[in-house]
Order: C-alpha cells, then structure tokens, then sequence
DNA sequence: CGTTAGATTTCCT
DNA sequence: GGAAATCTAACGT
C-alpha cells in the first residue's frame, strides 16, 4: 500500500478527452477510506452533442465541477439514493468526465462486506462501488492528485471490450463503455 | 413554487 | 423480467 503513494496518477492524465481518460483508467487502482479496487468498467460522458450528459445543460451548480480542473471528483445524488462517481476530464473550461461503474475489490475487503451490509456483489455497479468504498457526495470536487480520494497506475494493460452505454435514454448509440475484459470477475 | 425524470439497486414473482 | 424505494436539479408556471 506504500509504494502506491508515489503512484498516483498526476493530473496532465485527465487533461485528454474523456474518451481516452475513460479507457486508461481501466487497471487503474481506485483508493478511499482504507479500501480499493480496480477499475474493470467505466463510461466516457462528453461536454457536447452527448444529451445524456449532465453537462449538456451547461454550467449550472450541480455541473461545474465538469468544466473545471480536470483530475477532480464529480458526485452526484442518483435516483435520490446512489451516490456515482465520476472523475473529471479533458483541459479546464471544456466539459467532459468519466464515470466509474465497477471496481475488483483489492484492499479492505472486510471493510466493503460491512458497507455494503453483506450484499453479494461488492463493486460491481456505479451506486455499489461508492458504497463499497465510503464515497459520497462531501467528496464532490475532491482533488484526486491529493487524496484522500486516489487513483494510482499498477501498470496493467487489460484488454478492452467497447459496448454502447447503458441506463441511459439519450444518446445510447454512442459506443462510450469499457470494460476491462480479462479483469472482469 | 410545483412537477418530473433520472448515468440504480434490490426484492419480488 | 418488473416495480418500488427516495431525493433533488432543472425547468415551467
């Protein structure tokens, strides 16, 4: 757990467009409140022509924490019971992030069990993996450079499956999810 | 100020 | 496979 303090990922990474912020992130390891995991699949959602984005209504109090500094965290309040976790790309000004929609558990997987009141699946949905974690909402436009919210590159290199997203109403055709196909588990 | 739809999860059949 | 749970941002009046 030590060595990956010199890992964290430093924020000219989230300074791209979301789509490739969206696929790197897979492999990376996600760290919070004495838990981690693997991203194993994730969502690219862009600042314009993607209506299923939230900051395709423009800059508003909820949203603009997506124009701002990229390598932040954007929470938000879904179905007003789970908490997603999204994290902040392309260079500041320009709209765009990424939402993180499952983890393999790796640390404090005890922790996750009691967190997550002993459901059977740990990490494997956007609302599930915030929970598993500790992450709510107090951590919206956390500085992931910083912590206590991180993310470090174990240097793996997963292969990458594409598919359309999903839960969504607009915008479905666009093929913006990734998964990490062999991690997958 | 009231209405509505939503980047989900869980439990039921 | 379907519906309920539960809250709030955004939008219309």
């Amino acid at each position: 757990v030590n060595n990956r303090v010199s890992s964290i990922i430093p924020r000219p990474f989230y300074a791209r467009d979301a789509v490739t912020v969206a696929r790197e992130l897979l492999g990376k390891l996600l760290v919070h409140g004495g838990t981690s995991g693997i991203i194993i699949e994730t969502e690219a959602y862009l600042g314009i022509d993607d209506l299923a984005a939230h900051s395709a209504a423009g800059i508003t109090p909820r949203t603009k924490v997506i124009f701002g500094e990229p390598g932040h965290a954007y929470v938000y309040l879904n179905y007003g019971i789970h908490e997603c976790l999204n994290i902040v790309a392309e260079p500041e000004g320009t709209a765009g992030c990424v939402l993180l929609r499952a983890l393999k558990p790796v640390d404090g997987i005890e922790l996750m069990r009691t967190r997550r009141r002993h459901a059977k699946d740990l990490a494997g949905g956007p609302g599930k993996l915030t929970q598993a974690l500790g992450i709510n909402r107090t951590l919206n436009g956390a500085d992931l450079t910083i912590g206590p919210l991180t993310v470090h590159d174990l240097r793996l290199t997963p292969e990458i499956q594409i598919t359309e997203r999903i839960g969504i109403t607009k915008s479905t055709d666009l093929p913006l999810r990734f998964l990490a196909a062999r991690l997958t588990n």
